[in-house]
DNA sequence: TTTTAGCACTCGTTAATAAGGAGTGCTAAC
DNA sequence: GTTAGCACTCCTTATTAACGAGTGCTAAAA
């Protein structure tokens, strides 16, 4: 059975984490009796800070210092304790400012929003964009570079648009490919993109057999082209910021972190698509190299599908108020923009 | 007029540049005297390195400490005394793998070009690609996703792809949009990028008149796709390498350095292409960020024409002799990959 | 019973001092 | 011209001491 805090308790972690937040420095009995939300003596608050010690929400540097809270502590004070915070006009400003812009390609506006979230926050930005499972196809076109070189193209319907050079078979003519790409288009259109192969594989052999003169080559051509792996893009922005946290100011603890951000597989495990807004703090990311961080994230959506998700890195000593707000505010916005932007059927 | 430097003062100067690259510390007369390469006693030394001192070839922290090498002293190294290293059978190997993978797209081939060459070298490695200005127009495509939003495809001559969402004003219809395209494709195909505005406006809109129903609006529609401001694309690749320099364990360095990175617009301004191998020494390199560091850079080309710049940023006191050995055969073998990759014409 | 004042104690931080040593510049001898 | 020898500089490291923030406990006050 898990005891509840008594209210003075939650009043005294509620201050140490506010405190620890702002000053990064452990936090002292005489500190919070001078808050003017408090208004027992030191002493009291000493007995109670070392039952929140006992019950695991507070920790102790060492004997003569104050307490910072533990892992527990924030996650309390995340659940329980935060008020919703008010953003700061000019902070809504900032970002309402992705609405004013004009913008042309998917990549600029997702770019455009990590340079205003680690703005924003003076932490580092993440955002990345999805590859979504169900991506419809929209069109495919090849375009023959020379005798043996195409380009080739696949748009989803939400506008995403891939590209990978592939080689074309010895043998296989304009003409041809142009006759292919019509008959797929026609056939593949509409279909989830990891269907397509399975697609051309299981229905489409034989019509193609009949259409093509040069069968075995236009599938070796096709193959080139869907075997693909698709990567998801990610977007940082204020990677250093992190070096202005006095708590990470020691080389070995900062290189550990941006040898994290650099690996972008890592950095998509971590971001998957999710719905309403995740906080993860210190050990929950289950990563060693940010188990001092904590990481706050949403899913944005076209259409009601997840997109992208746009996330905070920063210490565990984190605005959390500010970040939660900001974050929740923002990934909201940027579904609307999306949506606004591929007006209509996505 | 300039005094040449003896031949003892050469061999001084090149020991303790050697030396200072190899243990980050400062080089004392006693320590080069024991080198088998040198036969004088370390009182001569001491004389020689106090008139190599006055020559500006070296520096002395304080008073009771060795020589480093000065700015100066390095490019005198570098100018002078490099002799060309035979790369590792190993080194060549990992160079070697770009050509045994298979890629499908350029922008495959440079990460993984970034990757070898920040591991071969332990520090960090930039790859751009340039927006080459007389990149020629092999095709444009524009595909409708709905009745107001359509993506527009420009490929290269190269193999490059941009692609950008584009607003279709209301009343152009699909039917038209083909239309165009074609004529279009038909018009400019093989004509630099930079150009196509030009001819559009100058040549083409009377045809365009003439040919279209819904004429202004589909003007519009074309000024929509070529606003285009070729970003030219970086990857970075071991970007923490620097903190593992014993003279950069200090945040604050680190952070102006990795502030640096993070700009793409000053990295490209760093970056043009070059004929040769390039070597910027410290302040050389016009930018406090990295007046410590130094570049070494080579551009590749495809078929002649330089595609995109590769390139190592360490410290100063660098391994000259590896990184420019390494640096200068992977930009040539790129160079053959990329040949090879958009075989015959490009 | 709960709260608080008081005080001894802990322990990290900072400053001051000393010892050690790497390296120099100069002088005088080779 | 070269080199051995030596006094001197000054950075680095270790040691010690003073300081002070903060605690935990005890005993008195509420």
């Amino acid at each position: 059975m898990k005891k509840l805090l008594s209210t003075r308790q939650i009043q005294i972690l509620n201050a140490i984490v506010d405190n620890y937040i702002r000053h990064a420095e452990p936090v002292g009995s005489r500190t919070i009796s001078k808050r003017e939300d408090v208004s027992f003596s030191s002493a009291t608050i000493r007995n109670e800070m070392a039952d929140l010690e006992e019950l695991g929400f507070l920790e102790q540097p060492h004997t003569s210092a104050g307490r910072i809270p533990s892992q527990k502590g924030y996650r309390y004070y995340v659940d329980h304790l935060l008020k919703p915070i008010q953003l700061d006009h000019s902070d809504v400003q900032s970002m309402r400012q992705l609405f004013a812009d004009k913008y042309y390609a998917f990549e600029q506006i997702t770019q455009q929003t990590a340079a205003i979230l680690s703005g924003l926050t003076n932490y580092t930005s993440i955002v990345l964009g999805h590859e979504v499972k169900d991506a419809k196809l929209k069109h495919i076109q090849i375009i023959p570079l020379n005798a043996t070189t195409a380009v080739a193209i696949i748009v989803t319907q939400t506008g995403k648009v891939q590209n990978k050079t592939i080689h074309v078979p010895e043998g296989v003519s304009i003409h041809e490919i142009e006759k292919l790409v019509n008959f797929l288009n026609y056939k593949l259109a509409g279909l989830p993109l990891h269907e397509l192969r399975m697609h051309i594989q299981k229905e489409l052999m034989e019509e193609l057999q009949r259409l093509l003169e040069n069968y075995e080559m236009a599938i070796e051509l096709l193959e080139n082209t869907f075997i693909s792996e698709p990567e998801e893009k990610v977007f940082l922005k204020g990677t250093t910021n992190i070096m202005m946290q006095p708590e990470f100011r020691d080389v070995e603890k900062v290189k550990e972190i941006l040898d994290f951000l650099e690996k972008n597989e890592l950095l998509t495990k971590h971001f998957h698509p999710s719905n309403g807004l995740q906080v993860k703090i210190g050990t929950e990311n289950r990563e060693d190299a940010i188990s001092h961080c904590s990481i706050i994230s949403a899913t944005f959506h076209v259409d009601g599908k997840p997109v992208g998700t746009i996330g905070i890195l920063g210490p565990t000593r984190m605005e959390y108020g500010k970040v939660i707000s900001i974050v929740d505010f923002l990934s909201k916005d940027l579904s609307m923009l999306l949506d606004r932007f591929y007006k209509g059927e996505g």
